[in-house]
DNA sequence: GATTTATTGAAACATATGTTTAATATCTTC
DNA sequence: GAAGATATTAAACATATGTTTCAATAAATC
């Protein structure tokens, strides 16, 4: 047996990329061994013998796409921070957004994520601590540089969840949202518009903000 | 045989009540046939009986949904287009959220129509038609009076998508956003608090709106 | 009240799917 | 090149679940 991916034939890697893109597609329920193995071009017992059975299977996949994505968001909110005030918001709003637009190839890793809130599985709580809870922190640090200084923490966390709310709107109800919208594509110059749009929506509702007393 | 509901033994009213429940609880693909059968108190063949099959049950099931989800929305929608215009985004808002709050025997027909934007079925279509559409142009005319008169249509789109994302976000993403926002609880009064936000937050933003061209 | 129809119940059936087994092939190492 | 470890394959197994069958029972009709 061998864990190390590189040591070992490639199917290992094979029923991983399989697995990740019709977990991705389909949700843990409804994706079947079989299916994953056939795109792997692999034998069904490929998942039992190197990962010991479906769930496991998830669970490495899903501890890959977390850290591939910790590691992309440090990087990204590295950059953005160095970034003039007003440019931050749009600098992540754009961040969030693009990530669901890669590539098929790297996509599922985002898309991963996204399904855990829609059909929680066990490894809700571990990404709520790793990847939501960071993201939101830092959506926070962004905010609070725009408002009033006596804007209280509570008001801030809303705004957080209503921005937030905008950017998992846009991929996750993205069947509606074009029809409703069918100027929205979903490619690159669209997630642009989205962003464009979602930053000013939102600045234009942080500069108006009325005082927190009431 | 029979189709009308007073008609027969109320079997097949237990049986669409519990799948009702189960249907909102689980969603189509999760829920079992012997597990709406079971708290309904019928045999197994209930459902083949009454219904033909599980998915013609779901059918009827969603129709009675849409049915009284599009008539509450209307007599909502009649009450609150009498309002002031700067109370109107308040009203629909609430109307919104309130409906996922409701006591639970009836609160699985707004959750059905939730779950159908989730893990679409083939009902997706029509209740994007049915219920979907509706809200949304009676959104975007209570913004049209809210903002400048040039403000092009596609602008004013895009800030009801900014509104329903929030009000979507707040009960889909429950399980997280009471993680992040501890003091919103899912009861009436948080509902309220809720609405008090989204409907500031997207006032502000719609006053603040920069002028079209660009 | 007998006959027909509608409803209910228990069991069987068919299929899908995660998992296991055991045989075969491939590779590594001495 | 032989022996043992590793990897792959095909088949079988166990369980869950939608559906069907058919007999038993209740209700309705004449």
């Amino acid at each position: 047996m061998c864990a190390d991916s590189d040591v070992c034939g490639d199917t290992r890697q094979r029923v991983l990329q399989a697995a990740g893109e019709i977990f991705a597609e389909k949700g843990y329920g409804k994706a079947t061994i079989r299916e994953i193995v056939e795109r792997a071009g692999a034998n069904v017992n490929a998942v039992n013998y190197y990962f010991r059975g479906k769930r496991e299977l998830y669970v490495a996949l899903f501890e890959d796409a977390h850290k591939e994505t910790t590691q992309e968001d440090e990087r990204e909110f590295k950059r953005i921070r160095a970034l003039p005030n007003d440019q931050q918001l749009h600098g992540f709003v754009k961040h969030l957004l693009k990530a669901f637009i890669h590539k098929e190839e790297r996509a599922w890793h985002s898309q991963l994520m996204l399904r855990e809130l829609i059909e929680p599985t066990a490894m809700l709580e571990f990404m709520i601590a790793r990847v939501v809870r960071p993201r939101f922190a830092e959506l926070v640090m962004i905010i609070r540089q725009l408002v009033n200084s006596n804007t209280s923490d509570l008001r801030i966390r809303l705004c957080a969840e209503s921005i937030l709310a905008q950017c998992v709107h846009m991929i996750h109800g993205r069947t509606i949202v074009s029809k409703l919208i069918p100027e929205l594509e979903y490619t690159l110059g669209g997630v642009e518009m989205m962003a464009k749009h979602i930053t000013q929506f939102s600045l234009a509702a942080l500069q108006n903000l009325e005082s927190d007393d009431e």
